[in-house]
DNA sequence: CCTACTTTGTGCGTACGTTCACAAAAGCCT
DNA sequence: AGGCTTTTGTGAACGTACGCACAAAGTAGG
């Protein structure tokens, strides 16, 4: 999962937790649906199906945002979807910057999805004269140059980092700097941004290595003990590994 | 965060707690840039900031791969990379598959940065025969039809699904009967699995939408209460929509 | 109106994750 | 050899998350 530093102790008072904020998104994809087949009532039971969740704990995540069902009905569809988009801040227009238009820039940028919940790609942004210029999805590339300006003109506040990982945090911190709080990093790199910055990361990597993990445990062995690379070793050492045999 | 349905109780015995799993790359990229930089030993507190974690989290993190640090004097670099990459299993070759070549399968088999851990493409996959044939990256797209036969010889274990989402379950499902048990799902869809089979997603608008919670907090504003489209009301009706204005 | 049934909203026990804080271990210097 | 410094490894306290299970609130039918 792409988890980012969005994380805090739990806001007070009113505060969501951020557990359930991250699964909103999910309920709100699964209401749409349902919405489309115009289904006008679904029941914790079957949204958290579509979700894949638990329905107590949907239920619960719900009732942070209010009490919105209806007992011995559910949940009206449309007004639930209102309300989730609502909680999330769907209801008004997020103009996106890509910064960084390669392999993945290019992508995201021909990329049809974002539209659809509020989000606007607003500029499309790379360093490189090569690059700019260009028009990919009807869009001309911007030089970096500009980025000040665009985003202060186009109200930008979401900056999305497709750069190679080395620049991630130059060109984080001129987003910063030019007003953006919230960024999406593609780059593996950690970002460090001043207090009041949210950075969520989508690594692939990471999760490559995480599935890793887990398949090798399914596949029986242990994490295979080999020739180990000398310990750090001080005078005496205990030459190999713990040797775990799962019978 | 992607996060996905990796999860379990938490393994009995021997088991590596879930969160501490997910960060293990992150430690595992730092103390690679180390080496590179050759840094031989690196204290936790070091460590953990080059990784943006708690420094006591990184201790009981790495403990429970072992003792491997000495006291007085930090971790051995070269020791670290290599124990944590057994554990994540990493020493081995992990033959990965990608199905749904567009833009962005596109985009991940161009992608340099697999390679680098273990992490080969092993094959492009899709199921349109426009596409198939096609070279990209000095490799062939093949069609779906020889996706068993692929699987089987290369000895696949981790596909990546980046079809459009209506077509994601079904070729999750083929995926599974051709005995592939880790997947990696780009497509903004609910996978649903047997037992013993790992899904991780990755999703860029639950992302946005998460950082657009945020945004809209930080912007003061709470969740615009406006005009609500009428409650789900008993009998019939419901009113009209939303209507918001942020003033 | 009253009874039977459905489904929400939530209290509560449990498990998991994070952080503090410190004893114990190791190196270093005299 | 002993005392001083550094830094690990982990016990314990706290906070967050999960999911069961059930009362309360609603619908439906007579
Ligand atoms: N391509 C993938 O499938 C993929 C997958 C996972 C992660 N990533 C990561 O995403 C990032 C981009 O990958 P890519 O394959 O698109 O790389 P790329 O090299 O194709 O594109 C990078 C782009 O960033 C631009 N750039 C470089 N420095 C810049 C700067 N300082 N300011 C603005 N623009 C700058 C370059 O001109 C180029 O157009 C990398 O960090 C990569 O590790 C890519
Ligand atoms: N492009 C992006 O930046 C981006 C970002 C986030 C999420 N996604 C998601 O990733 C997925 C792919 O996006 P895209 O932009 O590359 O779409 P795309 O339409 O460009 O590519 C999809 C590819 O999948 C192939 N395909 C369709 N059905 C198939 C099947 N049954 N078996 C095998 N192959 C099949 C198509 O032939 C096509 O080549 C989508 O689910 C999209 O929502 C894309």
């Amino acid at each position: 999962m792409a988890t980012g530093r969005t994380e805090r102790p739990t806001q007070r008072g009113r505060g969501i937790p951020e557990a359930t904020v991250a699964r909103l998104p999910l309920y709100l994809r699964a209401l749409s649906a349902l919405s489309e087949r115009g289904v006008p009532t679904v029941s914790s039971e079957e949204l958290a199906a579509a979700a894949g969740v638990n329905s107590a704990k949907l239920r619960k995540d719900l009732s942070y945002l209010g009490s919105y069902g209806t007992r011995g009905v559910g949940y009206d569809v449309e007004y639930l979807v209102y309300q989730i988009s609502r909680e999330l801040g769907l209801t008004q227009d997020w103009p996106v910057a890509i910064i960084g238009i390669g392999n993945l820039g290019h992508a995201l940028a021909n990329y049809g999805g974002f539209a659809s919940r509020g989000f606007r790609v607003a500029a499309l942004l790379d360093a490189d004269r090569a690059v700019t210029g260009q028009r990919i999805a009807g869009m001309a590339v911007r030089h970096m140059d500009d980025l000040e300006q665009i985003v202060r003109e186009d109200h930008v506040s979401i900056g999305v980092i497709t750069t190679p990982a080395p620049a991630a945090q130059e060109v984080c911190d001129r987003l910063v700097a030019a007003g953006i709080t919230s960024i999406l990093n593609f780059a593996p790199t950690v970002l460090s941004v001043p207090e009041g910055v949210d950075v969520r990361k989508v690594d692939l990597s990471i999760e490559l290595q995480i599935l890793a993990f887990h398949e090798q445990r399914k596949s029986g062995l242990d994490p295979v003990a080999g020739p180990v690379p000398g310990r750090p070793s001080k005078p005496g050492e205990r030459g190999d590994l713990p040797e775990v045999m799962p019978a």
